[in-house]
This record gives structure tokens, sequence and C-alpha cells, in this order.
DNA sequence: AACACTATCCATAAGTATAATATATGATTT
DNA sequence: AAATCATATATTATACTTATGGATAGTGTT
């Protein structure tokens, strides 16, 4: 009868559960305690503790006899809104998660090549945004160094760039496209270029073009490189307005047909991978995205 | 790392307390567990142990790892923003308490007879009104039985009726109002009214008419009763008009001078109870209008 | 009507199971 | 070497059950 007067909030707040919070709207609800308890699959005395318990917690009587049943008090009908409230945005907070884990909800940030971006992805793109309309997809398009920065710093959820992963990251590859000397419209072939040759080339520091040079190399090539580029639509409307020579991926010469029967030898093969950081939280949207990359690939 | 899919809603809210959301906030918002646990006053295992099992609850990781350090994932920011909000809630609710503990806040249903409302009063509900503006004070006038019904279905906090107070009643005297024998202008007087006298008297069955009939009775008058209302302005008027005689407290009688001096004989003494549920819970609000009612009387 | 009789409802007590916390320690990262 | 988080174990606090008592309301009997 004598509730101690610890009506601090902090003493509110660590002392109460969701449960009391259940036990006391079922309370409120159901005629007796005795009901309420039965309700819930309890004992009528560990539903009376609960909200004993309570009520200490709050300071005030939540309850008051009247004949052999208790009724709310107008505190017991404060504490009982706060309840519904709370009860009801435990249910609304379930509600995201179960969507969120069942892929239908949330966001999904993935970050892309461009090369990925304009000729190997844009189904896939199309087809998720149809099949999951309540997932806010955010494309991200930039190299691939920039991709794996923004990965490691949790700005992105999954990457498809060029491979392998690297160091705390794991990726499956996707895609592995071939990469072929072009040769600019003329009298030259393809698979000689001549040496004083100028060279349109993607930029130095990039993944592709750490490999292309490797693979100029084994054939012999020291490039002179007039022009660099992230872009390699650039790189291809330089060819083929005749002001050089590049190495760039059919998919990406050969999109309009204007360089189709200037490509030369075989430089190097490039991997798009699809990356997540290594031991990162399960993410269903990613993973579905994943999928259908799959699944076309 | 295994988390149990014990994502369902009864589990949820069964093992959330409102502490574990508090640790989450914290945690959410220091640099680290370790500064979040020392905010809190707890060790750093306690906190970690505290979070792995929301994470356990909510069937989702919450957090992951970065380096040394864990951050949200996007599961863990749905989650927080159901604690900042159910946090903001408590704060809320708790502030609500404390103002209802201190009488600042909340509703005060005070019910009295009408000799209560007309005359004894009308200082103290302004004077309330005037210290407690926030407090919805609402107030009930009617006749005492009904007056204790109200009380006893919890329809009012507060009673001013004719006491003494009944069984599951407490109260205390607040004003003794004598009653006095008014006889109608003209020749008869006022202590001695003839037998063959006419009596408007308050309503049989009520609290006053009750003590009116025993203190006749000791008078040795059986009233011949032509009128009866619960409405002592009614009373007045009909001895005003000369219709007959009445049984009256001079506060009624005498609020217009006319019968002043037609006052006869101390028939009974009624005592104004203020009178609350016996064992009812504190009412801070109540005590206060009980205070400045005592204070006046 | 007054009385006991019974059922219902809630509180309390005591014992037991579950959960929360602290201390000590280990693994990983900077 | 320092910092961060996880794990193991012991201890304390909390939650629940069973058993029981007190109060109230309904029911039948004298």
């Amino acid at each position: 009868m004598t509730t101690e007067p610890a009506s601090s909030l902090a003493d509110f707040i660590g002392g109460v559960s969701l449960r009391q919070l259940l036990y006391l709207r079922m309370a409120a609800h159901q005629p007796s305690f005795t009901a309420a308890a039965a309700a819930l699959g309890i004992t009528q005395p560990a539903l009376s503790q609960a909200l004993l318990e309570v009520e200490r917690r709050a300071g005030v009587p939540l309850f008051e006899a009247n004949g052999r049943h208790r009724r709310l008090t107008e505190d017991g009908r404060e504490l009982l809104a706060f309840a519904e409230r709370v009860l009801a945005e435990a249910a609304a907070l379930r509600d995201r998660l179960d969507a969120r884990a069942r892929g239908e909800a949330g966001t999904l940030r993935v970050g892309m090549i461009d090369a990925a971006s304009l000729y190997v992805l844009p189904d896939i793109i199309r087809e998720y945004r149809e099949q999951h309309p309540a997932v806010d997809l955010q494309l991200h398009v930039d190299a691939t160094a920039a991709l794996l920065t923004q990965l490691r710093t949790f700005e992105l959820d999954l990457v498809f760039a060029i491979g392998p992963p690297e160091n705390g990251i794991e990726g499956i590859e996707v895609l592995r496209e071939p990469l072929h000397v072009y040769a600019p419209p003329g009298r030259d072939d393809p698979h000689a270029p001549p040496l004083h040759a100028e060279w349109a080339l993607y930029e130095s520091g990039s993944h592709t073009r750490a490999i292309i040079d490797v693979g100029l190399g084994r054939l012999g090539i020291a490039p002179l490189v007039t022009l660099q580029s992230g872009n390699p639509e650039v790189l291809r409307q330089m060819v083929a307005l005749g002001l050089g020579w590049s190495v760039l991926p059919p998919a990406v010469a050969e999109g309009a047909p204007v360089l189709a029967s200037r490509r030369g030898a075989l430089v190097a093969q490039r991997s798009l991978f699809a990356m997540r950081r290594a031991g990162a939280a399960p993410h269903p949207r990613a993973d579905e995205f994943l999928r259908l990359a799959l699944a076309a690939a």
C-alpha cells in the first residue's frame, strides 16, 4: 500500500518492460485480473505482482479497489494510453523489420562503374525496381577505387566494380570482359599498332588501366598516352574520330558499329565483381539484387 | 553470431525493456560501447550483452563490425528510431504524472448539493480555478443520495453533501447548518405553527428531509406536506408567498431578507461533509480543493 | 429479513527459475 | 602497447509458480 516515491524518469525507464505494458493493457481490457492473467497465459499472482511493480515504478497508484474488482485510476489511464502508443509502435516496428527481412522495404545503395551502368545492369535495375517498388534503390556511378572506399565507409551496400576483391571485401564474379585494342579508322592493321601510335586510355590509377598496362606490356607495347578519361564513351569517340588507338571492352567499343571492324589484339580481361564488405550484416535487398544480376549473366 | 529467428511480435515485446532501449540509444550516440557503458554507469560487458539480447529479440543484427568499433545497421537505425520515440513518450508521461502528482494537471470532478453550490462553495471554486487553471474542474450539483451513488461508481472524485458518511465513504465535516422553522408572512407566531399548517419541505427520501422529519417529530409536529422540492429556493419562495411553512437553513431562507423575521424553532442541524470513497487512491487535486474549503470554513 | 454458505477476486508468502550485472580474461584491431 | 568488443563464470536481482488468506458478492435457508 505504501508506494515508494521512486518517481524519477530513470527509475521508470529502468524498470518497466514492454511486457509489463502488455500486461497493463490486457488488465485494462479484461473484466478482471484473473481473466487478464488467463488471457496472457500467466497466473493471477504473476499479473498482480507485475502491475504492482509498474505502480511502484510509476510512483502513483494505477488501480483502486472497486468491490472485489480493481479499476484504473486516472493516472492509470494515463499510463494505459502510453502503453497503447508504445505497443502500437512496437507492432509497427515489427512489421517494418519483417518487411525489411523479406527484402520488401528499406534502402539499397548500389555502386557501379560506368561500363556496368551502361551495358550490363540497366535491365536488372529496371527489373528490380518493378519487383520491389517499395525499396528505395539508390545508384551511384563512379570508378572502382571510389566505390570501394564508399563500400568500406558504409555509404554503399553493394558494388559492381572491377575485381578481384581486395582485403576486407568479398565478392563474386558477375561478368568477364575481354579488353581489345581498337584502331582508329584508316589503313593501319588493328593487330599491329605502329610504334608512334597515340593512345586514348582509361585514367592512370584506375583498376582497368592497371590491367591494360600489364596486358599491353605483355604484347610489347609501351603506349604513348595522349588522352586519359574515366569515361569509356569518350575513349570510343576519340578512336572513332581517328584521334588515336585505345583498349576497350567490345561492349563499349562496338555499341555503335563504327569500331567493330577495327578490333585488334586481346590485351587482357577484366572481371566485374559484385562486392560487399567482408562479414557485413545480411542484407536481403542486396542479396535479391545480386540474384537478379547473376541470373541475367 | 547466429541469431535465432525469434522474430515474433510477442517475443519482441516480451523481452525488450525500456532500459534496453535506453542502452541502445546511448550506444548509438556515444563513440564506443565502452564510452556508452560508462555514461550509463554500467560495465561494458553488461552493455554488450544487453544489446546482443535486443538483437536476438529483434531477429536482425543491429550492429556490424567497423574496425574495432561497431556501427548501426539500417535495421539498427530503425530500432533506434523506435527507441527514441518510446523514450520521448516515457519522458512526456513522467512529466504528466509528476504534474498530476503535484495537483497541477488532470481532472477533478466535484459533486455538491445545491445549498453548497449556492452559499458555501462559490468562492472556493473561483479560487481553485484561479490557482489551478490547468486542472479540468467539473462540477455536478445533485441531491446527496445521487452524489454518493456517483461517488461510489467513480463518476466523482469529491462530494460535498449531507453527512454523516455512510459505509464505504469517508468524509470530514465542513460546515454545520441549523435548520429552522420558517413561517409564512402574517400573524402566526413562527415558534408555534398551527396544527392545520401546510408545509413545503425537502423531498421525501432526501437526507435533509430525513433529518427534518426527525427534528419536527421531536417538537411534536407531524407536518401536513403539500409541496415537496429538492430546490430550497423553491421552498423559500413558497414560504415568502404565504403558501406554507418550511424548514430551511438560514443561509437559504435569509438570502433575501424576506424571511429573516419569520424564523422559528431550531428543528435540527445538518452537517455538510466533504466525502470521498473509503480507501480511494490519493488525489492531489481533490486534496487541494478540500484544503481550500476547510480553510474558508 | 437475517443468516450462513459458497464462489470470485485480489493480495501475500515462499520457493524456484530466469535474467541482469560485475569481474576476469581473451581476441582483434589500431 | 593501447583500445575495443566478446566470452566465461559467479553473484545478485527479477519474474514466475504454487499455496494460502482476506474481502466481497451472490445464494439459499431459516
